[in-house]
DNA sequence: TTAGATTTCGAACATGTTGTTCGTTTACTG
DNA sequence: CAGTAAACGAACAACATGTTCGAAATCTAA
C-alpha cells in the first residue's frame, strides 16, 4: 500500500546522492507505515529494515537510532511551527489566529501527525510537539494582559494542554469534524465556566 | 477457646507471606526511587534488583515485567479514582467538586504521582491516569447540559486535557502553589475567552 | 519447638535487540 | 568510462530480558 504522505518541499533535495535520498526515504516511509500497524515502542530496527528492504549497516550510516529516524521526518514541519509568529509579514498575530493556524496546519499534514501523535505514536514526540506549541503560545500570550493574578505559565500550560488534547482526540478519531468546526468549538470551550 | 474457622484477612497485606510483602515492597520502593533519578525508560530490571537488593528470579516470581511492577503500586490509588462519584453518600457531585477532589487527591499522594506522571515517569501510565480522569469527567458531564452544539466528548477531552496538563506542570515544578490556588485558577481559566 | 511448606537466592542459560565492522558488490557522477 | 561513494550482508560484541533449577533461608501451623 503506497503511502501518500504530503511532502514538504525540500530545496536541497538534489544536494545528496540519489541513493542516499532513496534509502532515507524508504526508511522514513517504512517507519510511518509500521506505526499505523503497531505501537512505536514495539517496532524494532529489524522491522524497519525488512519493510524498507534496506541493509542494516545502511540504516546506521544515516541515523543514530529509531528515534532519530522518526524525528528526521518531523524536522521540516518543526520549522514551520517555530516560525509561526513571523508570518503575516512580521505582524504579530492574535491568539485566535495562532490557534487557527495550528489546527489547519495539523489538518494539512494529517497523515504525518496521525503517525506521530496518535495512540500508537511515540509519546516523546507528542511532548516535543507540545513543547513547541507551548513556546508559540507563550510568545503570543506574554504580550497580552493576563486577568487576575494568574501566572502566565499557568495560563500557557492550560491552553496548550487543552489544545493538544483536543487535536490528539481529533486525530485518534480520524478527524470526524472539519478544522473550522474544531476551532470554533475550541473557542467556545475556552469561555465555558465550570458547573457548580 | 479459639475458633478453628480461618480468619478472613483484615487487609490484603496480611494475607501474604511476610517475605513476599518484603520483596514486593522493596522492589516498588526501588523503582519509585530510580524514577526520580533517571527516565523510566532507561531503568533496567537489573537496576531495580541492585537497588532493592533482591534476586532476579524473585522479581519474576512476583511481576511479569517492569511495567507491571509500576502499575502494581498504582492499583490502590486507581480504586480511589474510579469510585469518585460514589462519594458524598451516593449524592452526585458537581463538576466543581469532582475537580477539587482530583487536585487534592494528587496533592495527598504527591510523591507517588510525581514519580508516575512527571517528565521522568512512564508516559503510558500518565495516559492511564488521564483515561480515568476522562471517564470520571464524562460520567460527571453527561448529566449536565452542554451549551451550543458541542459534542459531549469534545467537552470532556478539552477539560480533562487542560486539567491533566495543569497538574502535570504543577508536579514537574515541585508544586509551587497550593491545591486551593491551583483549583481557583483552573476555574478562572475555564471561563477565559480567547483573545482576538 | 519443630517439621513441612514456601520463598529466596544465584548462577547458568536461551533468546532477542542493538550498534559496529569490514570486505565485496552495486550505483552514481563528472 | 573511471573513480568515488553508497549499499550490502554476514559476523561480532555487548547488553537486556525472561526462564530454570537445586540449595539455602525463612516462614507458618501444629
Amino acid at each position: 500500500m503506497e503511502s501518500k504522505v504530503p511532502q514538504v518541499p525540500v530545496s536541497a533535495q538534489s544536494a545528496k546522492d540519489r541513493r542516499v535520498r532513496r534509502s532515507q526515504q524508504l526508511l522514513r516511509e517504512a517507519l510511518l507505515e509500521l506505526i499505523l500497524e503497531k505501537p512505536y515502542q514495539d517496532i524494532t530496527v529489524q522491522d524497519i529494515l525488512d519493510r524498507a528492504d534496506v541493509g542494516r549497516s545502511t540504516f546506521y550510516a544515516h541515523f543514530l537510532d529509531k528515534d532519530h529516524l522518526l524525528k528526521s521526518g518531523f524536522e521540516n514541519l518543526q520549522e514551520v511551527f517555530e516560525t509561526l509568529n513571523l508570518r503575516s509579514g512580521g505582524k504579530p498575530q492574535s491568539e485566535f489566529e495562532t490557534i487557527m493556524f495550528l489546527i489547519h496546519h495539523v489538518e494539512s499534514f494529517q497523515p504525518i501527525y496521525k503517525a506521530l501523535m496518535s495512540k500508537r505514536g511515540a509519546d516523546w514526540i507528542t511532548q516535543e510537539v507540545q513543547s513547541i506549541v507551548i513556546k508559540v503560545l507563550r510568545r503570543q500570550l506574554e504580550n497580552q494582559p493576563v486577568p487576575g493574578d494568574i501566572p502566565l505559565e499557568v495560563l500557557v500550560q492550560y491552553r496548550a494542554s487543552a489544545l493538544m488534547g483536543l487535536i490528539k482526540w481529533w486525530l485518534d478519531n480520524d478527524m470526524p469534524f472539519s478544522a473550522e468546526q474544531m476551532q470554533r468549538w475550541f473557542h467556545e470551550l475556552s469561555a465555558l465556566p465550570v458547573h457548580f
